[in-house]
RNA sequence: GGGCGCGUAGCUCAGUUGGUUAGAGCAUCUGGUUUACACCCAGGAGGUCAUAGGUUCGAAUCCUAUCGCGCCCACCA
């Protein structure tokens, strides 16, 4: 074995030896419980992110350790066709500026299925990179055949209910980029634009966006909120009255600002009347825009309309602006819908012939400038600071516009057709689920027709795909780690509207609808009969990811092995922030779709962010690029310092101090190994004399011997053990950081500085083979972790006749062992090193040393390990102190006993001394404070007895310390 | 604006049901090269657990308020 551990030298082979060996598929024994993990599947078109290599990891983690314990562990690799991001990366590689003008849609399919298919490679031989065991033989994709089917199939289905329906939306409509865009394509900007207050009748309203007010509209008032009438007089004498929100009146500052065109220096201001709003309702007037004259009417609307914005009223422009449209729906004001912009950004004809034709902002200033012109505007406040959405792409302005588009509807009430419940079952035998299990046969009808429950039964089991959604979380059948997590989940569903799901892109699944004049085909494949023409939109990306769970075991087809075996899959491992986009939507769409929820389990990983605690990202420059460390550190290293002092749904900070820490530990980890099997060289079967143990390719001569085990061979039996059952309860509560901290803490803190190290002073063919034991096992406990270098030592070991991918999870030997009596000999070594330090004695100096106590059997028969440990070349040990504790050197206790270490010259009595002063001082500040409370007769009545009994103990032994110490003569 | 969360050692973070002297890694200080490992070993120092109240025999942990920070959702005359 080398020196070092070098990564490089190992991890493709040993790869390719995992992937050969078929450990990756899961075992086809039906006896062996089925454990799926889905992969979120990457971007095809990315590359190995820091995001990737903590999911990749954690599951990992996740999936070998189920091998290991021997459950058919199945990992389903994949890969996202990413609908918009793909589209523009493929458009932007193409040079492509104006796709409807310069690529037909075949063409650009064609060339972006070339181009996907060459990052595809790229994608998954990064994921390989991480080590991730995953089968490979079931990869899928997002946009593939069969994903394909699986998105008609439900699309069909959906819209066979009556939950997919086409209706308008507003979108974001890009006028540089003629497109619609996602909203996460919107950037939002702080802008400071003109806020305009204009007369509408009496009644005054504010808005940036004037070139809009030139139609009728209703004006929206709160009516139980409070108007004034005020009268203005000018200088000159005219005057007039307007209404505003009485609380504007009352704020002079606010109104000056709003109202400066009418407000000037020398007019007067009086208050006239207030009213309600609620008496203003229903009057209705003619009023001039800087278009035309136009009608408007008083309405109310008590949940919008806030008396502390603008002037307290409100008009509408229904095609353009989310809100508008939301109140004019609600309020069901059709006749509002005037379409005033058109896609081109140019105002129509009903925007005036002043304006028909202008660009949105040139238009918005000349409406002012008419409004100025003819009286309408009564305040200009040109700092109004907002945010305004920009096309990330072309920089404009994102308009509203309506257009359009498909959806699924979350309300609307249903009676799902789930196939019979049959087979599996829902996972872990917990038959009862809290939602009403549907008829055996699918279909509306079926359901009134059973006899068994009275009344509507038809009623009683309709449901809507929002309730199935919160249900799952709510039912506890899917259980969300870390659990704030489920609040805001709650959250969510609670705002949940309609999901816009068409997209006018061409990179995704095209909508499987066909239409020819009036009529509408809905199917999984395209209708036969002339003049058929099929929808131009696809889906939303996330529709297809929807059906991930399921699509990717052979879905729509239910009678397919993998889905009998498979489904519903075990965890969902993914990061918070698509808890909503793709979680809720898996939950939504499988129990749909199957009539079970697609996982029981839900675990959330935080970001990965810098070694700071930033958020990565590119115009930062402070990324991580996993290729990168695993090129320095190894994967290994990379994957350990993603788990390691991090908790489930925390960010976890990335920097190279860390990783190189990691990287140390897998070194260290070697080295252990290097010396144990320099001891015990490795062997193959039957090499050494008395042949092998068969299971685990251990000679003869290095099995345990029970019968005559030492305190340090007990030691590091019982501390394995324990060791197991920490790591196993770790995992099983996901707790990953813990158990790594534990791993970490135990092979090197222990195992290492201790356990190896007396070892060499025990110098016992038994201890060896403990070491040996003790070492296998946290390897395979390390495995999941660090797959990697672990499998490299257990194949230079030889250390079992397999691969230790495929070895078996360590489960405690039972074999009694304790470990206390090996604590005692390292209680009293570290002591007598630390004493020696403090006390400036010469680190290369071999010393006596006088430990007297009662009990010292124990420490007696370990004399040559504490001797070895402690750099002691002469040890005796004497009942009861003798006068040597008033010899000078140093004395202290530790396990129960009194040390003393002659000074023979090499201690500074000053220096002793100050040492042993500290020492007192800290242990009687501890005494009295453990003594306050052992005076409190509320702590000896509340608190549980062994923490009593706890706190009496120590204060014994302290007090003990005491005296021991001040009679050294201070 | 609505929601969720976080302030613990110089830095980055653990701390599970309230219960010994609040832990780790990195950094730092003092020393060392010993049958694997300088990607090392041994020993130190370093904390008013954001602040102020409260509950309790007992609070980093539970409650309230304040201050500071972060994330998600919404996009508002």
């Amino acid at each position: 074995m080398d020196k070092a551990y070098e990564p490089h030298q190992h991890e493709d082979d040993i790869y390719q030896k995992w992937e050969a060996s078929g450990a990756f598929q899961p075992s086809n024994d039906p006896s062996k419980k089925p454990f799926t993990i889905p992969i979120p599947p990457p971007n095809v078109t990315g590359t190995l992110h820091a995001g990737h290599s903590m999911f990749i990891t954690l599951q990992d983690i996740l999936i070998r350790w189920h091998r290991m314990l021997g459950d058919a562990a199945l990992w389903i690799p994949g890969t996202d066709h990413a609908a918009i991001a793909t589209e523009s990366v493929v458009l932007k590689q193409l040079e492509i500026k104006d796709r409807n003008k310069d690529i037909s849609r075949e063409k650009f399919l064609e060339e972006a299925r070339k181009w996907t298919a060459k990052t595809h490679a790229r994608i998954t031989e990064q994921v390989r990179k991480m080590g991730a065991s995953c089968d490979w033989t079931r990869e899928a994709y997002t946009f593939d055949e069969p994903r394909n089917h699986a998105v008609n199939v439900i699309f069909k289905k959906l819209y066979d209910k009556g939950l997919i329906y086409r209706g308008d939306r507003m979108v974001n409509w890009s006028v540089g980029a003629q497109s619609v865009l996602a909203d996460d394509e919107v950037e939002w900007e702080d802008r400071s634009d003109t806020f305009y207050s204009i007369r509408c009748g009496e009644f005054i309203m504010g808005t940036v966006r004037a070139e809009t007010k030139c139609s009728d509209s209703p004006l929206f008032v709160n009516s139980a909120g409070e108007y004034a009438r005020v009268r203005y007089t000018q200088n000159d004498g005219v005057s007039e009255t307007i209404i505003i929100a009485k609380n504007l009146f009352d704020d002079a500052p606010r109104r000056k600002k709003l109202l400066n065109l009418l407000e000037k220096e020398d007019s007067t201001v009086e208050l006239v009347e207030v009213m309600k709003g609620a008496d203003l309702v229903g009057q209705e007037f003619e009023y001039e825009t800087y278009a035309a004259k136009r009608n408007f009417v008083v309405m109310a609307d008590d949940e919008i309309i806030d008396m502390d914005k603008g002037t307290g009223t409100m008009t509408i422009s229904v095609l353009h602006s989310q809100d508008d449209y939301d109140l004019a729906q609600k309020h069901g004001l059709d006749q509002y819908r005037f379409e005033k912009i058109g896609f081109d950004g140019r105002m129509k004809a009903i925007a005036g012939t002043e304006v028909e034709g202008l660009a949105i902002e040139v238009a918005r200033k000349k409406a002012a400038e008419i409004m100025k012109a003819k009286g309408l505007l009564v305040g200009e406040d040109k700092n109004y600071l907002h945010r305004v959405p920009v096309c990330y792409r072309s920089g404009t302005v994102v308009e509203p516009m309506v257009s359009r588009q498909w959806f699924v509807d979350v309300e609307k009430e249903f009676v799902p057709d789930f196939p019979p419940a049959e087979g599996r079952g829902l996972r872990g035998g917990f038959g009862a689920e809290s939602t009403p299990q549907p008829p055996l046969t699918g279909g509306q009808n079926s359901a009134t027709a059973s006899p068994l429950v009275k009344g509507d039964l038809g009623d009683s089991q309709k449901t809507t795909l929002k309730k199935m959604t919160a249900d799952a979380v709510r039912g506890n059948e899917v259980t969300i780690i870390p659990k704030q997590f489920e609040k805001t989940y709650f959250h969510w569903i609670d705002n949940l509207r309609d999901w816009c799901i068409s997209r006018q892109i061409w990179w995704g699944h095209r909508i499987p609808v066909w239409y020819r004049g009036e009529e509408i085909f809905v199917g999984t494949e395209a209708p036969t009969g002339e003049g058929w023409i099929q929808d131009e939109d696809t889906l939303d990306t996330w529709f297809s990811s929807a059906l991930w769970p399921f699509s990717t075991l052979g879905w729509p087809d239910e009678q397919n092995t993998d889905f009998q075996r498979f489904y519903p899959t075990s965890i969902l491992e993914t990061g918070h922030d698509i808890l909503f986009f793709w979680v809720a939507r898996m939950i939504m769409f499988g129990k749909f779709a199957t009539g079970k929820y697609p996982f029981d389990t839900v675990y959330l990983h935080g970001l990965v962010c810098d070694a700071k605690g930033q958020k990565m990202s590119k115009s930062k420059g402070n990324g991580v690029d996993p290729l990168e460390i695993i090129e320095k550190f190894g994967t290994d290293a990379l994957r350990l310092s993603l788990i390691i002092g991090t908790t489930p749904g925390n960010n976890a900070n990335l920097g190279e101090e860390k990783i190189a820490g990691c990287r140390n530990l897998c070194n260290k980890l070697w080295n252990i190994s290097r010396f144990i099997l320099s001891q015990s060289p490795p062997s193959d079967k039957g090499e050494l004399e008395g042949g092998c143990d068969e299971k685990n390719n251990t000679p003869q001569s290095l099995l345990v011997r029970e019968e005559e085990k030492t305190d340090l061979q007990n030691w590091i039996i019982a501390k394995t053990d324990d060791l197991i059952t920490e790591i196993t309860s770790d995992l099983e509560k996901y707790r990953f950081g813990d158990a790594a901290q534990k791993l970490w803490n135990f092979t090197w803190n222990e195992f290492a500085d201790w356990a190896v190290e007396a070892a060499k002073a025990e110098s016992n063919p038994n201890t060896l083979a403990c070491l040996r034991e003790s070492l296998k096992t946290q390897l395979k406990l390390w495995h999941p972790f660090i797959p990697f270098v672990t499998e490299a030592i257990w194949q230079e070991g030889k250390l079992g006749g397999n691969l230790l991918i495929s070895a078996e999870w360590p489960a405690v030997s039972g074999k009694n062992s304790s470990a206390k009596a090996f604590e005692q000999v390292c209680e009293i070594a570290g002591k007598i090193r630390s004493m020696r330090k403090l006390a400036g004695v010469d680190p290369t100096r071999k010393i006596s040393a006088y430990i007297f106590g009662k009990n010292l059997e124990i420490l007696e028969e370990n004399a040559t390990i504490i001797k070895s440990l402690a750099r002691i070349a002469s040890l005796t040990f004497e009942t009861e102190p003798t006068k040597r504790t008033t010899e000078d050197g140093a004395t202290d206790m530790a396990a129960g006993t009194t040390i003393f270490l002659p000074s023979s010259g090499m201690i500074d009595p000053a220096v002793e001394q100050a040492r042993v002063q500290k020492e007192l001082e800290a242990a009687k500040a501890q005494l009295v404070g453990l003594l306050a409370k052992l005076n409190n007769d509320g702590f000896l009545k509340s608190a549980p007895s062994n923490v009593v009994e706890q706190a009496r103990a120590k204060a014994q032994e302290l007090e003990e310390k005491v005296k021991t110490l001040e009679a050294k003569g201070l």
